[in-house]
DNA sequence: TTGGGTGCAAACTCTTTGCAGCGTT
DNA sequence: AACGCTGCAAAGAGTTTGCACCCAA
């Protein structure tokens, strides 16, 4: 966590970007609960009060330099926020108990593979989003 | 087309649904484009004006008696529909040019079997969207 | 005839933007 | 001191909802 906040003053300040306390406070809270928050659940769990415009801003900030994640997981619902791991994984959401888990496996890799390969189709992104009922969920 | 209309009068009636004038316009115009509309591009192309409101509704409608399909394709965008085809696929939307293809594979059914198979997630929609830039868009 | 469906308008949610003032650099 | 960033409030998009009227059954 502390490491985390380094990384931010740091990243922040090689991009020529001010290092300021709602940035820090937004940061910290989006490591503490490590990811899939609302910008409404981050204003609610930050140190100091941060206008949810301005997490917006810092957010898309975030993303822009690489730091955070969004993704949209489900219709209807806010985006959710996570610090960006390394990792490619995607989502397996619960439409019972609202549970957000990471699948991290090589099935994303797989599927930028496939599409690469003589599919003519250049892949940035790819955004898996898995609805259904989890283990727990399950009679 | 005709085949699609009387589909749609099939299954409303069998659900015990009103076959009205607004439901048949919205089906015809979503056949028509065959896929990936926005409820503005539908408000425009349906042939007898309909309010986006009865629009929306239609299309839930549809959803829920499985005629219809919504996917989000990107950030801040409208939700898009199509009509439901059996196959499952995914969709390539290419950030220059904003076209969407359709990809047919193994792909989805992939991700269900892996997921099935003692991961304990009863899968019940796999979304998978790809973004990138599309054959004609690269340099 | 009757109540399901529609149009219209208002409300709601999520997100963005304009602007004056604050605080990092 | 300078100007990037913030808070506040208002505006915008997409979607939903309340309600009176209409029309398919």
């Amino acid at each position: 966590m502390e490491t985390a906040t380094v990384d931010l003053a740091t990243t922040l300040r090689q991009q020529g970007y001010r290092v300021t306390q709602p940035r820090r406070a937004v940061w910290d809270a989006l490591v503490r609960a490590s990811g899939h928050m609302t910008v409404e659940q981050l204003s609610r769990q930050v140190e100091e009060p941060v206008d949810q415009a301005s997490i917006y801003r810092t957010l898309k900030l975030f993303e822009e330099l690489g730091l955070a994640r969004m993704s949209h997981l489900g219709e209807g619902e806010a985006s959710r926020w996570e610090p960006a791991h390394p990792d490619e994984h995607f989502h397996l959401v619960c439409r019972s108990c609202g549970t957000v888990d990471h699948h991290i496996g090589t099935l994303v890799r797989d599927i930028r593979n496939h599409l690469d390969d003589g599919h003519g189709f250049d892949v940035e992104d790819v955004e898996l989003v898995v609805t259904g009922r989890c283990d727990d969920c399950r009679a």
